[in-house]
DNA sequence: GGATCTCGATTGTCTATACAAGTGAATGCG
DNA sequence: CGCATTCACTTGTATAGACAATCGAGATCC
């Protein structure tokens, strides 16, 4: 595609970025004026519908607010982060300023627990693929990620390295998610949770069960335990007058 | 503008009404394949970027999912209702088949906390209502219901009776719902909470925090804190793929 | 001064086109 | 048959321009 970089990053995105930066810093304070489309046209030698594009999505983030005839303006800074959407962890470390990594800790080929096929609409003589991580923000232990994979929707999935890669990251690219069940409990941490997070046994947990679909069929079925005191889930969510 | 009919809608919008017509009617039904860009473009008479327009919106607003390269497929129905759909606890109880009971423990107006004041927009010195509430489960208690409201939106909250009727539900009836932020954590009880909902201090409990908004402002502030051991929270969230 | 008009700046809608990139099915080869 | 290649189709990004609609400020007129 027509790319102003190397990176892949398209030119939209960047206006974007260029524009949260100066509202992130404080150089366009709450209220204050957003350069016009025109404007931005000139500053990064775009076209017209690329820099609306910027802008354009900004408003619907809540982040401007736009009057035809006047101009573009920073909103008031609301908390809007997306809740429960289907978030990667990595992601919302990075997004917090801190450090992600993640240590391996199984990434194998297991017969079919019970509980299991069933989410996955598998046969107990079946193999599944599991993995089992921990993620880190900065040095802390985040939260352990149990999975079990669908063989048939992802074959590749024991080939991967999730080092550099979330499996949240590695399956959105082979199977795009289409739904995603889920529960979230309170549960205090067996021993082999608080061995990994550094838990004592009495410090509750919250665990998201997360089962995700991909045009195919189900995809995955993961079990994601946080320590409450680390974490919490949290997002802005929209009620559409139809629904 | 150049418009396609008197009416002043414009040519983006008339498709996208199109398409949910076909779709309400059924004759799409679910994971069915949408006109491509081109095909609309032919069938309209619009130049791509106005079909592009349409199909793009629809996707943001979760009625469709597309793929690049593959095409535009109308997405399950139940995509808003989420997971932390707003849910009534009563209506919640009553689905499995068990009976639902109110105790009202206080309903009163206070002095507004710095957290609360900060929520709902209001100053410290103002007054806000607030009702505290347990939720039976047939005999077991199951949920503790600490709620603050906005007087200015709704003035005759202390005069209900919640009893009969949760404050969920009428504030449902007074301020329809328009956007909700809410924060799950995993957290051990209180000794308040130990005692209304007759917990031990090291059960884990799912606490949920809501601020609820409806057209003109922020409506309420709660926390809705549930034993982990008899509560989870559920749903089912479809996902476009766009977000 | 006060009301009205004009005009420039800005956003909203739309066209026609171009190239990029991903998918899936048909094709051809060994 | 199995495998790789090719090709058509679809969506994604981007351009350069056009006209429409709205608002605010300055100019004009009374």
């Amino acid at each position: 595609m027509q790319r102003s970089n190397d990176s892949g990053t398209p030119k939209f995105a960047a206006i974007k970025e260029f524009i949260l930066s100066q509202i992130e810093t404080g150089n366009w304070p709450e209220h204050s004026r957003v350069p016009s489309e025109h404007a931005l046209c000139d500053q990064f030698a775009v076209s017209r519908m690329t820099a609306r594009r910027a802008l354009q999505e900004l408003t619907e983030q809540g982040v401007l607010y736009r009057t035809q005839g006047v101009g573009s303006f920073v909103a008031s800074p609301k908390s809007q982060s997306a809740l429960l959407e289907i978030r990667n962890i990595a992601d919302e470390i990075q997004a917090r300023g801190h450090f992600h990594s993640a240590q391996l800790v199984q990434l194998t080929s297991l017969p079919c627990p019970a509980l299991v096929a069933g989410a996955l609409g598998l046969n107990r003589n079946e193999p599944v693929f599991f993995s089992l991580i921990v993620h880190y923000d900065n040095q802390t232990p985040l939260q352990l990620e149990a999975r079990y994979v669908n063989p048939k929707m992802v074959p590749l999935y024991l080939q991967q390295d999730f080092h550099y890669q979330t499996p949240h990251e590695y399956l959105s690219a082979v199977a795009p998610l289409t739904e995603a069940d889920h529960i979230v409990e309170a549960v205090l941490p067996d021993e082999f949770t608080c061995k990994h997070l550094k838990l004592t046994p009495h410090e509750p947990c919250l665990r998201l069960t997360r089962r995700t679909f991909s045009r195919g069929g189900a995809v995955s079925f993961a079990f994601l335990t946080s320590a409450g005191s680390r974490y919490r889930l949290g997002g802005h969510l929209n009620i559409s007058p139809a629904g």
